[in-house]
DNA sequence: TCAGCTATGATATAACATATCATTCATAAA
DNA sequence: TTTATGAATGATATGTTATATCATAGCTGA
């Protein structure tokens, strides 16, 4: 694996033994898949990746498990819209986990995550919560064409 | 079936003619079932108010097809991160179809189609352009615990 | 060491969605 | 009026995503 790789892989031990839980080594190994991938992965993608890179079989059941222990760890992002999982990329940064936001593109399936200016969200989350709704989940998930494909199909 | 139910059929039906496609009796009564329901249905829920309300049996296919040609119309909308469909709050209103945001109650499962003031979406929208992302989709589903729920958790 | 808890496995099934070919039905040209 | 055409719907099968539940393995601390 990658130094950048196993760079996060530490940073996310250290995460979730500061929250008093274990990453243990499936779990690893499943987030591992995620950071090797460029794409975001069904959880079925994941366990033929799984079986793919470690010669090990995971029954789609603890995979689920896993997704849920690392989304919970705030490692792993659930795409909601695309029933997809994608590992968080901002494990390294002592980030604060403020509202995500994808750019899904629906050509190539790829993701970005960004950080529209705090500002605009702000505002955005102040207009909601004026209407007496308790925002809890915080996530953005938008659909369209990714700079590349636009490039490629001009 | 109400009068105001009657006036939005009405309207769809001018909708559709206008687009120069048929809201068939069954792509009809498909609406009225969501028209009929306070909360958001599954394609297979749709399936069974179906068959309760109009004493008739319907292919899930069916529905997934008819879903599509309304969605197509915007008379109904797609809730991607609950996989239900609900009816355009805005049949009636001669709206310009802007971006829909909905926020959804995790709790007992209704959803609200709000209007976001228009400045704070057009900087959002203006802000994934600027990465050179094409914004197709322009939807908003933003999860939480609505007034109501929230009133009787206090 | 063993009791108790957490993690994982195995199996079944539920829930959501699409592919494909057949049939029905409306419409309009002959 | 008949018939050809295309659109809409039905029927059937299957693919994809997700959860429920009970069993087993494995760690950890008394």
């Amino acid at each position: 694996m990658t130094a950048d790789i196993e760079k996060i892989i530490a940073k996310s031990q250290e995460s979730c033994a500061s929250t008093g839980n274990k990453l243990t080594n499936k779990r690893k190994k499943v987030l591992m898949v995620l950071l090797n991938s460029a794409l975001p992965l069904s959880a079925y993608d994941i366990v033929d990746r799984y079986k793919e890179q470690f010669q090990e079989s995971l029954p789609v059941m603890s995979v689920y498990r896993m997704l849920d222990f690392l989304i919970k760890e705030k490692l792993v992002h659930k795409l909601e819209t695309a029933s997809q999982y994608i590992s968080c990329s901002h494990i390294t940064c002592n980030h604060q986990h403020e509202m995500p936001q994808f750019l899904i593109c629906d050509r190539c399936g790829g993701v970005k995550e960004v950080g529209i200016k705090k500002a605009i969200i702000e505002e955005l989350e102040h207009s909601i919560r004026s209407t007496g709704f308790l925002l809890t989940h915080k996530q953005l998930e938008l659909h369209g064409i990714c700079k590349q494909c636009k490039i490629q199909s001009a």
